[in-house]
DNA sequence: CCATAAACAGAATAATATTCTAGTAATTTT
DNA sequence: AAAATTACTAGAATATTATTCTGTTTATGG
């Protein structure tokens, strides 16, 4: 009697019965950095909801950084992996736009918390000792998409631009709309207007 | 000997000799969490740089969330000071959108630490013990906006979309682009690419 | 000039993160 | 399989930091 039990994002990342406990502390963390903020939240509060111990949580993270990089890397990962399979499907420009757009939007409803934890802490990790980790990541996350703009610069189908913007062109407009659904100042959920979200990423580098 | 000293951001926001040394700690308070963070900036070091006291600090502030608030509150007023002198000019529903646009990349390069200070502690303030003045001060913020979106819809000038996407869509990229250049990972000033931010905005809702 | 409130100061306290030492379970080696 | 080694768990002890508290000084209004 298999009963298909539904993955989440750290079974995902740290998986095996092995880890059981780990990804125990990852999801306790997580749920109390959501509800409390993660300025607010003591370790000893996680270790009482994780049925762990204060030794255990600094032997698998080292300290209070340490755990909150350990779920943003995880949330990163996953997300990384939602769209480089969207992606790969693309067969043009402008498809490749729209997958990256839709699947962002797609993971953000998916997994809410742990996006609103990754606006959080975004800035306090990437200038903190886990930049390094982060920056590797990042270095690979637009490379299939350069690779789609290039080409269409070439053909004409994409507005010549400083390489450096492209990246804000296409997905910050998703990205503040997320951080106001995450954070209550708007009701609709990010996936109605995807369309919107698609065509206006297109509109701002498509000639 | 009246010499022009270049006011700043707090001498706007707490004005008067009454108010040096309050000054005095919201300035230390944000150089000492630029350089060193928000969380591992200790009040005592705030206090040191300050040449003042605990006492004093926790008078004016209530505690370290309330410094954190007034450094918040006290730059998204000037923030806003800035856009709304910038809308006024306008005269059309485009001019009003690239007034908007531009006036935001213009502070952000005036006061990039301030900027960058909003970033980090935008989440914590709004969910915070003061988001009631947060809440009230953006909902100033975009009424003249919305006033000019109005108007070009019924003119036929601006897309008719659902309103509470209008805001992601015109200031959405503009912004992803700052905080980028504010964390160095793209080189260029922002107010170097102002005409592509204010055009892929105007793409976005124009018709 | 007095009365009152605002601002200042720092010692005392409380809350929290982190370290340390020791014990237990798993894995590898011989 | 037994010993040895490594990974993991545990919580008491310590260190760091935020906050409170009490008293003192300085400014302001009558």
């Amino acid at each position: 009697m298999t009963q298909s039990t539904s993955l989440d994002l750290f079974d995902r990342a740290e998986p095996g019965t092995r880890k059981a406990h780990k990804r125990d502390i990852l999801r306790s963390a997580l749920q109390c950095f959501d509800e409390l903020g993660v300025e607010l939240t003591p370790i000893d509060t996680i270790r009482e909801r994780a049925n762990s111990s204060i030794g255990s949580i600094y032997h698998h993270f080292g300290n209070k950084e340490g755990l909150i990089a350990a779920i943003y890397l995880a949330a990163l990962d996953d997300q990384q992996a939602l769209t480089k399979a969207a992606m790969s499907q693309a067969d043009s420009p402008k498809a490749a736009i729209s997958a990256l757009v839709l699947s962002y939007l797609e993971w953000v409803c998916k997994e809410p918390a742990a996006a609103r934890f990754m606006f959080r802490v975004r800035q306090s990790v990437a200038s903190g000792p886990h930049q390094a980790a982060l920056a590797e990541r990042n270095k690979s996350r637009y490379q299939a998409l350069l690779r789609w703009l290039k080409e269409g610069v070439v053909q004409g189908s994409i507005r010549a631009l400083p390489a450096e913007i492209y990246a804000s062109l296409l997905i910050g407009q998703a990205e503040n709309y997320c951080k106001a659904w995450l954070t209550q100042r708007v009701k609709t959920s990010p996936l109605a207007h995807a369309e919107v979200f698609c065509d206006a990423a297109w509109r701002s580098v498509g000639v």
